[in-house]
DNA sequence: CGGTCTTGGTGTACACCAAGACCGGTGCGGTACT
């Protein structure tokens, strides 16, 4: 048992803060109690105090399963930077011999990370199963309800795996989940009397509007005209790869902006390098599909506008969460052409099996058919003890979930009453009319008023003036030897 | 699903149109290939 005092006391000696953040300090009380804790906390820096300040309390292992090796890279900086020496990601970009080291010598480290995928490999669980774990964070863990049935399935085994850890203290933190999401993360990882530590998900300061096209051509010229006018940095999310180039090339031609497409086609060191350009202010708008988001801690972020319509709320939200953590008032535009939620259905189904494709792959008996993911995924299933009957009951269930979550969507998009209500209520969090924001949503104001909401780029704010590829090194340097052949100063200028 | 592109047949020599194919996101790890 930790107490209140010792938390206080390394928040401040430790990470420099005088004061915790809304539920960071509840969760650190419950998992200083023993209690296996689900944490559903805005994003920042919130989550992964609480893991870092328990390992440093209690000096014990923490053992965080994260989604993305570019995410568990980033933790590793973070806290290298901090001083920290004992944290490693443990990957498939290591080394047999680099991977072997770290295994046998689990216990000099603090923090570790490990995707699900690492972590069910047989010498990877052994070697973790002869070291005692202080902490076993499960990080992003959403993932579990969203990746864990048809995507990424062995986020599935986490709950058997923590058992065969010896069933250590759990972390599940995650910033968007609904009170079903939250009962399947418990009910997978098998601790259904978690305590839940949930904050309010809403987003005052976000501004939700949702316009409507009847044609292509018209969504495009509008998200130019947005695009030109709006304040940035701002993301535009699209369902497709190739929309996604040709809108960034598009703005690129039309605007003033310095605009760059991110997805999961582009090779690891161009997205790095998007990726950083972006959060360094080089580049002002991001065409990006779901690829891009998590783990981006930027918190200038004026305008996230939807090209396509997402397949669930909580995606929606998500994303559009990545606008204003500075708090200062940003926007979020659906731009909806009737029949756009076929790709969204499209997408939301595409990777659940039909029930003859379950048929068919259970008759298999070859493992790894390259490249196929649906043998596979059906290969792991079939590994786990599911009956054909049982999977096709589980994946027509599953379909007739994610049809329900794109009803729901959709329902935001054509509501006339209040959006953010629609949001809360989503959520569970419906509160009185004296809690929305002045500027709430486009059923309020069809036409916002971007001038009035602080949301228009001034001249001087302006993507090329602010660019500096262009006006800070490549002007400035002509600008500067001009004027200092001229014998000005450049303060001239 | 539905828009867009490709293919193939028609009837008559280069264009036209209908039927059919294709597209549409997220990542881990390790093994089998070039």
């Amino acid at each position: 048992m930790i107490s209140t005092e010792q938390l206080y006391q390394t928040l401040k000696q430790h990470f420099r803060f005088t004061d915790f953040r809304a539920g960071q300090l509840d969760a650190l009380t419950a998992l200083s109690a023993g209690q296996n804790t689900l944490a559903v906390l805005p994003t920042g820096a919130g989550k992964t105090l609480i893991y870092e300040l328990y390992g440093v309390v209690t000096q014990k292992l923490v053992l965080i399963v994260s989604p993305l090796i570019s995410l568990m890279q980033d933790q590793v900086t973070a806290l290298t930077v901090k001083g920290e020496k004992r944290a490693a990601a443990l990957t498939s970009l290591m080394t047999y011999s680099e991977k072997n080291w770290v295994l046998r010598h689990l216990s000099e480290y603090r923090f570790l990370f490990v995707s699900p995928e690492m972590l069910s490999q047989d010498q990877i669980l052994s070697a973790f199963q002869r070291v005692q774990i202080g902490l076993l964070v499960v990080d992003e863990a959403h993932c579990i309800s969203t990746w864990g049935p048809d995507f990424r399935p062995e986020y599935l085994l986490l709950g058997q795996i923590r058992h065969q850890l010896g069933d250590p203290l759990t972390l599940m933190a995650t910033a968007t989940a609904t009170q079903h999401v939250r009962d399947d993360i418990k009910q997978k990882l098998q601790l259904p009397q978690a305590t839940e530590i949930v904050e309010p998900v809403d987003r005052q300061n976000i501004f939700l509007s949702v316009e409507r096209f009847d044609t292509q051509n018209d969504k495009n010229d509008r998200l130019i005209e947005l695009v030109a006018k709006l304040k940035k940095p701002g993301v535009v999310y699209f369902s497709s790869k190739k929309k996604a180039n040709e809108m960034a090339e598009l703005l690129t031609a039309k605007t003033n902006s310095k605009v760059a497409a991110y997805h999961a086609d582009l090779d690891p060191e161009t997205r790095f390098k998007v990726q950083q350009q972006f959060m360094q202010d080089q580049l002002d708008v991001i065409c990006a599909t779901s690829a891009f988001g998590m783990g981006i801690d930027k918190n200038n972020v004026r305008f996230v506008i939807h090209y396509h319509v997402p397949s669930d709320v909580e995606s929606y939200w998500q994303e559009i969460g990545r606008a204003g953590r500075d708090g200062e008032q940003s926007v979020a535009i659906l731009l909806y052409q009737s029949g756009d939620e076929q790709i969204a259905q499209f997408l939301s189904e595409a990777t659940i099996p039909q029930d003859n494709e379950i048929h068919y792959y259970f008759q298999q008996n070859a493992p790894q058919i390259a490249g196929d993911e649906k043998a596979n995924l059906i290969w792991f299933y079939k590994q786990h003890g599911y009956r054909e009957d049982q999977l096709q009951a589980a994946f027509a269930k599953r379909r007739e979930q994610r049809l329900l979550a794109l009803r729901k969507m959709m329902g935001y998009l054509r509501t006339t009453a209040c959006k953010r209500r629609y949001i809360q209520a989503y959520f569970d969090q419906l509160k009185g009319d004296d809690h929305l924001p002045k500027h709430c949503c486009s059923s309020d104001e069809p036409q916002p008023d971007f001038k009035g909401l602080g949301l228009l780029a001034s001249t001087a704010d302006s993507a090329a003036a602010n660019d500096p590829q262009n006006s800070n090194t490549e002007w400035q340097a002509i600008l500067t030897r001009l004027f200092n052949f001229a014998g000005h100063q450049s303060g001239a200028l």
